[in-house]
DNA sequence: GTTCTGGATGTTAGCGATAACCTAAAGCGC
DNA sequence: GCGCTTTAGGTTATCGCTAACATCCAGAAC
């Protein structure tokens, strides 16, 4: 008899069908949702599946239904802490599904850049592709993907637009939030640090501060803003005109966390107690939040469950292929929480004075 | 005719092996480093390949081999910004290798924790693991592996241990390269704070750290030297202590760079000025390094180039299974690079007052 | 010339799972 | 009771690739 090239002893389905005394096809059945199975069997096939400790095959399976293996993940250095959330969330459902994932690093801004880093995925034939912030506004992408006939999920496009598919928080009820946290203890002159002006997220989470600061009664023309880019240098930057105003704003919210890490590194030189001369506050939750002394209040984003489910939507969607191309687009709105920690108290009492 | 599950129109090996006027099995032996080929053979069958476009599907080709389809990758929070590089290099070589990552995280200190998610491996059949700092070093986990028999590899565990197998950088050299180059800005008075007192790499960059300061000829009982955890909030303590004593230190040097972004923080809370009134540098350059203001002076890992090694070598250890059990253990050491930013300086001319 | 040797290639038989098809019995309306 | 649909399950044929074995043939050895 030939060798046989049997591997390290893994346990099959016919292994379990033989231990349930059905054929594999009916093990198949119960492992894939048991349709037009009887509860009796379904449960002589659970009870031996769990008693020999089946595992499927995941090689086996996709190369039997001939599906999705590889989705794209297309990134632009968001902050690290981001994507290595990111990557978490995605590779568990990527490896629940069976399938991989292919990282594509885009670094550079140019329409130029970004189109070359898609058209990777053409060439090495991914079924599908997930984008995370801030790629997934990025037109040059989503015209190469289009042009190379390759779904998307996007995560945290700030607003839903008709034909795209998109996880995200509602950045817009989370700024709000924030906003309506500061001015529950007390403060009446909020300085606001806003994002990248190309994403929709940073209007969103401008828009969110000054509905609250309208619902409050105050006047939102009164509050000051200013630009910023999402990155540790614009907040330096943006922190330091506003520090350099006479009167300070009592608290600053930044749209997001490196920016607010930046406003509390300036704050600090300038001899300023945070939070007891000011307030600074953040969005994302990313690990640099509590590697700042005081640690940030900021609005958590589940970064790692977002990622979990745009795999998940994806391939939903490359499943549906041929069922109809129903390309209505979806989203899906997933729940933030604002996390309150040691960056925010009352007022100075003697504002009059600052 | 019965239907055909055939996919989207991917290629085969079977059209390229028409295409070339060979066997499948030819073209098989050509894609997979091509022994026992001619070579013109090789050079028709590379030349169908790449005008077809052929790509082999990773699910046959691992279904067929019967080879490790899993690796574990166990991780202990470090920083993110470690953990995200970490994760882009061993994806890649996984995806390479055709086989999935099986990420599982491990809170918690306790052995108890780190054995249970240990385990957790061993009923996922995981081939093998690969083992990012600082769980390389826990006994728990090694133990746990040891007993269910799982190969590992570690990255960055501070030295070589017999048996073990390990891809590292030099953290005695470097320690020592950056402690030259303070000394070589005219240092004299350098406080050094330590990593974890668990972890060999801790010992290993303190030990550099003291090479340098003997070979330059100066005291290293002189230096001040303050436990610290690699945590950013370790690294706010150690600072404070270091900077109420008198004379300041002209320069600090950080085991990693959470604690040196600390001690900027702390720095500048006492109104110095960096680096004109004190030097700070730190260890690894992960993605806080640039995120501090200045940008942190530090040694680089190429972190996400470690990782790769590292699941290539676990793998050629799993295929050469059988062979030999050859368990002597291998290292690798990969170059570092002193990163040169603006954390450094020249100490301040009148060091007498500080 | 014959046998041996080993390199280059083809052939066959899986790897583990599932799609598509088939069968047998049960349910059902009339 | 008869055909018809539904349900529960088995059979068979792949999916794409490669290990193991078989074959062929040129050159070496005798």
């Amino acid at each position: 008899m030939r060798a046989t090239r049997r591997g390290q002893g893994g346990v099959t389905v016919q292994d379990v069908a033989r231990a349930a005394g059905v054929s594999a096809m009916t093990v198949s059945r119960v492992v894939n949702g048991g349709h037009n199975v009887r509860e009796s069997t379904r449960l002589a096939v659970v009870e031996a599946i769990d008693r020999l400790q089946y595992k499927p095959n995941p090689a086996a399976r996709s190369l039997a239904v001939g599906e999705a293996t590889q989705i794209g993940l297309l990134y632009a250095n968001p902050s690290a802490a981001y994507l290595s959330q990111f990557l978490i969330g995605a590779l568990a459902a990527a490896r629940r599904a069976g399938c991989h994932l292919v990282l594509e690093p885009c670094e550079g801004e140019s329409a130029d850049e970004q189109a070359e880093a898609t058209r990777q995925f053409a060439g090495a034939d991914v079924q599908g592709v997930i984008l995370p912030p801030p790629l997934c506004e990025s037109e040059p992408v989503r015209t190469e993907l289009a042009a190379a006939g390759i779904p998307s999920v996007a995560v945290a496009m700030g607003r839903h637009e008709a034909g795209t598919f998109n996880v995200r928080i509602d950045d817009f009820e989370a700024a709000a939030a924030m906003t309506r946290h500061l001015i529950d203890l007390g403060h009446r002159d909020i300085a606001f640090i806003r994002g990248h002006p190309n994403q929709v997220a940073s209007a969103e989470r401008h828009r969110g501060f000054v509905h609250a600061v309208e619902a409050a009664g105050l006047d939102p023309a009164a509050m000051r803003v200013e630009p910023g880019y999402f990155t540790y240098r614009s907040g330096l930057a943006a922190t330091e005109r506003l520090l350099r105003q006479r009167p300070r704003p009592t608290a600053i919210f930044a749209a997001n966390d490196d920016m607010a890490a930046a406003a509390v590194g300036v704050a600090h030189r300038q001899g300023l107690h945070i939070p007891r001369d000011i307030s600074i506050v953040g969005f994302d939750d990313v690990a640099l939040a509590t590697n700042v002394w005081p640690e940030l209040t900021t609005v958590r984003q589940p970064i790692a469950q977002m990622a979990e489910t745009a795999v998940a939507m994806l391939l939903a969607r490359l499943r549906k292929r041929g069922g109809g191309d129903a390309a209505e687009g979806e989203e899906l709105i997933v729940p933030h929480e604002l996390v309150v920690r040691e960056s925010t108290a009352p007022p100075p009492r003697d504002a009059a004075h600052r």
